[in-house]
RNA sequence: GGCGCUAUCGUCUAGGGGUUAGGACGGAAGAUUCUCAAUCUUCAAACCCGGGUUCGAUUCCCGGUAGCGCUACCA
């Protein structure tokens, strides 16, 4: 019998995708809270791939989930066992279980089980599986299986009783054993059905705390049954609520993206989007707080103030921390990650010095609300290959007397000796008051010039960014615009 | 259909037998100025419905409704 598992001294969990798709957001959150878990109280994490469905398991579905667990900063300490290597142990403990009365060999094929689930429903009855072969004698069972008869194996549920478990999230969960049927544990091929190689792995594996996904609230019985025929006490259960689209159904590619790493390829922040998933169907002892880094995350985290309601995907929030992290980020963090977006657009810096361009990035960062911004918006700040809005141009530089001004003012900005943020400044305003205009107007159209954007930083700051050279050549195409 | 779970602003949530029901995103308005997607200020916005229990229920209990999940030789 193994120990209470709430009292184990080092807590062992798992993250066991299976590879039938890529890593979605509501694995992507199972595996983050129990990485939070695992990390809070110094416990194992380990990965397993849930690889039995051949057919539908990929090899670059593993590579995929992998990337993108990394990608969000989750890291395993054991693993990734695959459980197609596992096969012969969940053989092993079908057939113990055999040997031990839980478990009998069912020779119904799939046909004929289907054939009399709907004839029961016909009939208005139940559409669990009869029982028909659960009283064929150990000689029969085996005289057939010997002449060759395909056969699987399924657990004998008990008639009577029920069976609970006391969730660390729903707390209390009871069924009427008359509800389960009697599943299948073994395929006639062979293969273990999902049942059999969780609990034995998990068992194996030693596993005292199971995180996972709400849907598998209703199954859990059917397991927590395994463990009691397999003679040992169940890990603590945590089951987590959905993510749901906005739609209040469950997230699918309608909604949008749905795997992790399409939000890595629109010009997310790993930091935002770990941040974000955390805060869905969990929250701190502090409500109010929300910008948590790993280390904060990690010290909060607890089971216990885990939402028991299903979470709508938010993507306006998640922009939101997404601007709120690329803020926050330090240039030289920010830069590889800006260079990507580069690499896609075809866009090659001018600046290749990494202190300027880090500084540039630090210039325009606050106003970013995603990594692609540096390479479409940011365009002019570090390529000379950029579009002009033409809104800018309308609301701006319409004036023409506006345009043959600001090249005047880009000979005088040729002949400074220094070119400073603060030198910048007096030179416009000195000008504009010699010409009795509004320094703003100046301004702004030297802004469209230098940047294409009607939006941008303090025109002086980006003037120094640009440097003189530039600076100049920009505003004297201001009459091409 | 059966079984299970859930229910606080549009969304993520805090709270809890007596509160002006708090925060955040989003929305609206205003301020600022050199533009705004930045910043600051302000505003609107919620306890699913019906019964109990109670002096008092949004909070506890029951029922309803709705949503979601499970009901496979998928995981």
């Amino acid at each position: 019998m193994s120990s209470n598992p709430s009292s184990s001294a080092s807590p062992r969990l798992r993250f066991a995708p299976s590879p039938t798709g890529y890593l979605h957001v509501g694995g992507a959150r199972t595996a983050l809270f129990n990485w939070l878990f695992a990390r809070h109280y110094g416990g194992t994490l380990i990965l397993r791939i849930e690889d039995t469905d051949f057919e539908r398991s990929t090899a670059e579905m593993v590579d995929g989930i992998l990337d993108g667990l990394r990608w969000l900063g989750i890291d395993w300490d054991e693993g990734p066992h695959f459980q197609s290597q596992r096969m012969d142990l969940y053989r092993e403990s079908a057939q113990k279980l055999v040997e031990d009365g839980h478990a009998y060999y069912c020779f119904c094929t799939k046909e004929e089980l289907e054939q009399r689930r709907a004839a029961a429903q016909a009939k208005g009855g139940d559409p669990q599986y009869d029982k028909k072969c659960r009283n064929i004698a150990a000689e029969e069972a085996q005289a057939r299986r010997d002449a060759g008869e395909a056969c699987a194996i399924r657990f004998a549920v008990p008639d009577a009783g029920s069976t609970f478990f006391d969730d660390a999230v729903f707390g209390r969960v009871e069924f009427s054993n008359s509800e389960i049927e009697d599943f299948v544990l073994l395929r006639s091929d062979g293969g273990p059905t999902y049942h059999l190689s969780v609990v034995v792995d998990d068992l194996d594996m030693r596993m005292t705390h199971v995180v996972r996904g709400a849907d598998h609230l209703s199954n859990t019985p059917k397991q927590v049954m395994l463990y009691r025929a397999l003679g040992v006490q169940p890990p603590l259960f945590a089951h987590v609520p959905l993510i749901l689209g906005p739609d209040k159904t469950r997230l699918s590619k309608r909604h949008g993206a749905t795997s992790v790493t399409a939000y890595k390829d629109e010009g997310i922040v790993p930091g935002a989007f770990r941040n974000f998933l955390a805060l869905l169907g969990w929250s701190p002892p502090d409500s109010t707080r929300e910008m948590m880094d790993d280390r904060a995350l990690i010290d909060l985290f607890d089971l216990s103030a885990i939402q028991k309601s299903n979470a709508i995907f938010d993507r306006g929030k998640l922009d939101w921390f997404n601007s709120e992290y690329i803020r926050a980020y330090p240039a030289v963090q920010l830069l590889p990650l800006i260079e990507e977006e580069w690499k896609k657009v075809g866009l090659i810096p001018f600046q290749t010095n990494r202190e300027a361009m880090e500084s540039t990035v630090d210039l325009v960062k606050p106003r970013a609300r995603n990594l692609k911004d540096f390479a479409t918006l940011f365009r002019a700040y570090f390529s000379d290959e950029y579009e002009v809005d033409s809104t800018a141009v309308e609301k701006f530089l319409k004036d023409e007397a506006v345009r043959q001004m600001l090249i005047e003012l880009a000979s005088r900005y040729e002949k400074e000796d220094v070119f400073s943020e603060g030198g910048t400044e007096k030179v416009v305003r000195d000008f504009a008051a010699e010409k009795s205009v509004k320094a703003g107007a100046l301004i702004n159209g030297a802004r469209v010039a230098l940047t294409g954007q009607g939006v941008a930083p303090s025109l002086f700051a980006v003037m120094a960014n640009l440097g003189q050279e530039r600076t100049v050549a920009r505003l004297k195409r201001a009459k091409e615009l």
